[in-house]
RNA sequence: GGGCGGGUAGCUCAGCGGCUAGAGCAUUCGCCUUACACGCGAAGGGUCCCGGGUUCGAAUCCCGGCCUGCCCA
């Protein structure tokens, strides 16, 4: 569907042809703050851009989001604190932000209002990997330079502007959309004071052996000599081949003992060959078809045969059938020498012959596969993984704990014996040689021994380094670990959780400290985060980056006894006792330093052969100390004056709120950390913070939020995440500057269900016509549905216009003739047209306020009219249902609430009621002035600008806290510091609302019957009440009257022609509707409705004759069922008698 | 492979044991009714994915399919 959605007017262009009767300045209340433009003319359209940048300087100005500590700290008021998820400072926020960082907001201004002291801590984060590529491209791009080309110093300068860019752009976008952050506090995951968290949080980890070194496989780049990430590579398919390789079979045993073996002597002598008659003989079913007493062996199929003098098993699939006649034999590779056990693993695709199914069969590898699958641990991946599952029995054979990583090569990617591979045994003709040599020399050596049995032709994908186009090479090198699996870590996490959100009923009973207090909103949310906790691998810290958190420890390998002892005396003196850490592990001391600004004790250690580990930490390691960081930890005092009392007052934090993939990646570390670091039994005492905090809870502190709240993911209109690749992201700023900051706010949090995705059709703004229309789409070749690279606007097929999916791509370029078109939604729609809905009632509000018999000061609930009390009543409840709504973390239904009680409750009614009477009436006044009051503090959290602005024009009449009402009287200047209103319970009137409520529904009746007659709009019709509902029409016939057109209302019957029909199972008339009713049409209408109730009758008389229900269904049931047929059987009655006097007539 | 969602009106979504299944947009008809045409009034439009089961009663709970998305490995 490529429908054009017409053209869209710009904004408040449009000639009026009712000019407004309002001066603007009667709306102000103080011309001091009126803005400087001068217009007389409030407009009739909310214009966002008019109102925005005033109200936000007026927040700044007046301090209104900066939180006070001590006031927490002295008692005077509860805290409620979030901390941002700290954006990557590498692109600009999308919607996916907004969405967050809405949801924050509305949180953090709600509790405000309930005079919570509200601490909302902003900052960003450095994100190591995707930051410094992001600028290795720019810079390549623009200079065509390597990061080699510059010294570490001078590339980190060079992110530091990228990012400083980037900070202030995310910054300025996060306040147009009104986000109420505390922005004097704002932090950067590797300021000074996040910075010193970072190395406190290493050191107490080291000095606690919590963080170690191990090998683990990464990207290797063997020309720049330097591990990459995953999205630094990319896939090539290359013509290659797969080689089968002929591995001999032996019995490992022989004459050797266990205890011979376990210790890895294991002479290549001792393996004694297997006869393809033994093969026979224990069911391996292709054996007859060999010499009986030749050396059987077994196939492998590779495409790297080169890297065979690694291998340190051979895989065979169980449900193989050859598997089980292997069982207990060995390989023993050609030249190495090396004897290497037979595996089995479901992980082996099995050879065509074998599969089980079609599925198995239809798998392309099985066309290639024998069945048999050579196992490097240290050069493959998929090979690691295997390794890792049958460690115990590979390393036993290679004789040691992990002695099965056999790394064959030099970091250039040559055949090497010098990084981990010893047993070279006759294969010292491949070392020194390229992996390429080294493969066809392996190939010529197989052949001529017999072992190579065939080469197959291969087509496959290859990964290549971005940078420089070599192939990657996995590679084993030494990384960082933090040891989550200790149970202060990941066992505390989970300990964490309140004990009706765990799948494991384990325990209310064993809570300690904060034990039990996290919840997950939806709660199904914390079945992720134990399921990850229960299964959870060590988490890998160290990056081969420059930008990031430099690693503090040192290492020196190898020196004397005497050296070692002399330097240990000195380092573990007294003045360096709690500032240095060292360990020695495998012959190598690593020292680990508190504070890495000490020069003259890095030059010391550097001086006697210390040298820094080159890496940096995972940006999760910094960030998984936010909360804490944020605040001051470790040291508050040292950090300054403004982070005094900070952690007291606002660590553990109130809610987080976040995205769900997030929930591996951060939120769990976070409390693990703060758990860890964060002392036993915080209690946010401020005297004694910074002693305490030099305890450590070490899996028993405080959590670091109680909440999670977990939002919804935007797609776009085909159910594909938004991505810059697919070009279907909207940034905020295009949509606050079509729509609206509040608008865009009002959606987002309308869109925000409990649910898992949201979709958001994206439209396309035509940039010669300002046309907003959804695009042509097609599907390109990855199979994602996108917008056509250039387009047409749909009003001037011949003006063409370039999408963000075209520039993406590279398939266009925008020109002058040809530009970029935005990428926009109308869905935004509703959230303008609300916001206008607002502005204009408000706006009749408060011209009526403002003209005419003055607002009471007070006044009585029962001295109040049938619609005043019923708004009171409906304000009283909405309020209730919002707040419910807002402790759920139910937004969507928050702005739904809001958005009945303004529109359908108080604009579609209440002002239609009021018009007739509110002018000479001061008590109403006073009601529609609270009303309004009320009105813009339930809106405000969720549209902060517009609230703000229509509450400033309303400061010349304030009201005042009545009997039913309480508002703040402090009377601050500003809606965002003011009070959340509070009704008594008396406000709400069930009677009244069901009085009011008759109303509407007749009001409704005869709408529906002039419509169907064609009554004219003007036309005022007589009403012939039946006397039964005497008593409604003299109470409330004025109220009548200002809903519906009405001449006179009597009980007179009728002369003349008339039309009937039905009203609380009475039959009315009413006349006067034309100057001839359309008897075909009222026939029409009176059959349908016959028709219908017919069905009711029908329905209903059928749930009550089923047996059972009388008996099983609750006795209010059952009488709601019975009343509910009573009066549709009365109903039809009366409309047959219609019909039927109808056709006498 | 493990875990978690979704499939309800043309579209985007509510409803999650009991109103004759709702909203916004879109569509149709009538209105520049003097707060608002980013509006007002009215109308049409649904085998609530399919098949079983539980129940007096199922869009809603259970079981089994089908389609679709996400996270982890």
């Amino acid at each position: 569907m490529a429908a054009p959605r017409g053209a869209a007017r710009p904004t408040g262009q449009q000639p009026s042809p009712n000019p407004p009767r309002l001066a603007y300045h009667a709306l102000m209340s103080d011309p001091a703050q009126t803005p400087s433009s001068s217009h007389a003319e409030l407009p009739k359209q909310y214009r966002p851009a008019d109102h925005e940048s005033r109200t936000w300087t007026r927040w700044e100005e007046a301090l209104a989001f900066n939180a006070n500590a001590a006031r927490v700290v002295a008692g005077q008021a509860k805290p409620y604190s979030v901390v941002i998820p700290p954006p990557n400072v590498t692109d600009r926020l999308h919607l996916g932000h907004a969405l967050n960082n809405t949801l924050q907001d509305i949180l953090v201004r709600a509790h405000r209002m309930r005079g919570q002291e509200a601490l909302w801590m902003p900052g960003t984060d450095h994100a190591g990997i995707a930051t410094q590529a992001v600028v290795e491209r720019r810079v390549w791009n623009e200079e065509k330079k390597r990061r080699h080309d510059f010294t570490r110093e001078e590339f980190i300068k060079r992110i530091q502007a990228f990012k400083d860019e980037y900070e202030a752009v995310i910054t300025g976008q996060l306040k147009k959309m009104g986000c109420s952050c505390d922005w004097d506090r704002q932090r950067f995951t590797m300021d000074d004071v996040c910075a010193r968290a970072v190395r406190e949080a290493f050191f107490q980890l080291f000095k606690d052996g919590l963080i170690y070194r191990g090998k683990r496989l990464v990207n290797w780049d063997p020309v720049l000599q330097t591990a990459v990430a995953d999205d630094e590579c990319f896939d090539e398919e290359v013509d290659a081949a797969f080689y089968y390789l002929r591995y001999p079979l032996v019995h490992a045993h022989g004459q050797s003992t266990a205890g011979e073996r376990r210790h890895g002597k294991l002479p290549p002598a001792d393996a004694v060959p297997v006869t393809w008659s033994e093969l026979s003989r224990r069911g391996f079913a292709e054996a007859d078809s060999h010499p009986p007493e030749d050396p059987a062996y077994i196939v492998v199929a590779t495409t790297r045969p080169e890297t065979y003098l690694g291998d340190t098993a051979v895989a065979v699939n169980p449900h193989d059938p050859r598997a089980k006649a292997l069982r207990g034999l060995c390989v023993d590779l050609p030249l190495v020498g090396r004897v290497i056990p037979i595996v089995e693993d479901d992980y082996v695709v099995l050879p065509e012959i074998y599969a089980r199914d079609d599925e198995e069969r239809a798998d392309p590898k099985a066309a290639y596969a024998t069945g048999f699958l050579k196992v490097t641990p240290a050069h493959d991946a998929n090979d690691y993984d295997l390794y890792q599952r049958h460690k115990e029995v590979m390393d036993v054979f290679a004789g040691g704990p992990n002695a099965a990583l056999v790394n064959v090569f030099a970091p250039d990617a040559t055949v090497s014996d010098k990084h981990g591979w010893h047993d070279v045994g006759s294969a010292h003709l491949f070392v020194g040689k390229s992996r390429d040599d080294a493969r066809t020399l392996v190939i010529d050596e197989f052949k001529a021994r017999g072992l190579l049995e065939r080469t197959r032709p291969y087509r496959h994908s290859v990964t290549h380094s971005d940078r420089s186009k070599a192939i990657i090479e996995p590679y084993l090198s030494d990384q960082w670990y933090v040891k989550v699996t200790d149970p202060r870590l990941a066992a505390a996490a989970n300990k964490a959780l309140a004990p009706e959100q765990r799948s494991k009923g384990s325990g209310a009973a064993n809570l300690t400290g904060s034990d039990g207090q996290l919840r997950f909103h939806p709660d199904r949310y914390a079945k992720t985060f134990e399921l990850w906790h229960d299964n959870i691998r060590d988490w890998c810290i160290s990056r081969q980056l420059w930008w990031g958190h430099r690693i503090p420890v040192w290492t020196k390998a190898s020196w004397t006894k005497e050296d070692e002892a002399a330097f240990l005396t000195m380092i573990d003196g007294p003045t360096l006792a709690g500032e240095v850490v060292h360990t020695t592990v495998d012959g190598t001391t690593q020292v680990c330093l508190r504070d890495t600004n000490d020069v003259s004790l890095i030059k010391l250690l550097e001086s006697i052969g210390f040298v820094r580990d080159p890496d940096v930490l995972d940006t999760w390691f910094s960030s998984a100390l936010w909360p804490m960081s944020t605040m001051g930890w470790p040291d508050p005092k040292a950090a300054g004056p403004a982070f005094d009392g900070l952690l007291a007052a606002f660590n553990p934090t109130s809610t987080l709120c976040t995205a769900r993939e997030i929930i591996t990646l951060w939120v769990s570390r976070m409390v693990m950390m703060n758990r860890y670091l964060m002392p036993e039994g915080w209690n946010a005492s401020h005297a004694g913070e910074v002693a305490e905090l030099a305890n450590h809870g070490k899996g028993r502190g405080p959590l670091p939020f109680r909440d999670v709240f977990i939002h919804c993911v935007i797609q776009d209109g085909q159910g594909q995440k938004m991505s810059k690749s697919l070009g279907n992201g909207v940034d905020p700023l295009d949509i606050i500057a079509s729509h609206g900051a509040d608008a865009m706010r009002f959606t987002l949090c309308n869109m925000a269900t409990q649910t898992q995705d949201v979709r958001m059709p994206v439209d396309l703004i035509c940039p010669h016509t300002g046309a907003t229309f959804t695009p042509k789409m097609f599907t390109n070749k990855d199979g994602y549905v996108v917008p056509a690279p250039i387009q047409e606007c749909p009003t001037d097929k011949s003006k063409k216009m370039v999408t963000v999916y075209g520039i993406a791509s590279g398939e266009a370029k925008p020109t002058p003739e040809m530009p970029l078109a935005k990428n926009t939604s109308s869905k935004f729609d509703l959230g303008r047209n609300f916001a206008n809905k607002l502005w204009n009632a408000a706006r009749f509000a408060v011209s009526m306020l403002s003209s005419g018999t003055p607002a009471a000061e007070r006044v009585e609930l029962p001295k109040l009219s049938l619609v005043d009390r019923w708004m009171i009543s409906r304000l009283a409840a909405a309020t209730r249902q919002i707040d419910e709504c807002i402790a759920q973390f139910d937004f969507a239904g928050y702005a739904q609430a809001l958005y009945d009680i303004v529109w359908r409750d108080f604009c579609d009614w209440y002002l239609e009621a009021i018009k007739p009477t509110v002018a000479a009436d001061a008590s109403q006044k006073l009601v529609l002035r609270a009303a309004l009051d009320v009105l813009l503090r339930l809106a405000h959290p969720v549209m902060p600008f517009i609230s703000e602005t229509i509450f400033e024009h309303l400061r010349s009449t304030l009201v005042r806290s009545q009997s039913w009402l309480v508002l703040d009287e402090s009377a601050s200047a500003l809606l965002c510091r003011s009070a959340w209103p509070r009704f008594a319970a008396s406000a709400e009137d069930a009677n009244c609302v069901h009085e009011f409520t008759r109303v509407q529904t007749l009001a409704t009746t005869i709408r529906e019957v002039r419509a169907q007659h064609n009554v004219p709009p003007k036309r005022k019709i007589v009403l012939h009440a039946p006397t039964a509902c005497s008593t409604l029409v003299e109470s409330h016939s004025p109220l009548l009257r200002a809903f519906v057109p009405i001449e006179s209302i009597t009980g007179d019957g009728v002369k003349g022609p008339s039309v009937s029909f039905v009203f609380e199972s009475t039959e009315w008339k009413a006349s006067s509707l034309a100057d001839a009713v359309d008897a075909g049409a009222e026939r029409a209408r009176l059959e349908k409705a016959i028709a219908d109730k017919e069905n009711s009758v029908r329905t209903l008389s059928a749930r009550l004759a089923n047996p059972g229900y009388a008996d099983r269904a609750p006795p209010a049931m059952v009488q709601q069922t019975r009343d509910q047929l009573a009066k549709a059987e009365a109903e039809l009655a009366a409309n047959r008698a219609a019909l039927a006097s109808l056709s006498a007539s």
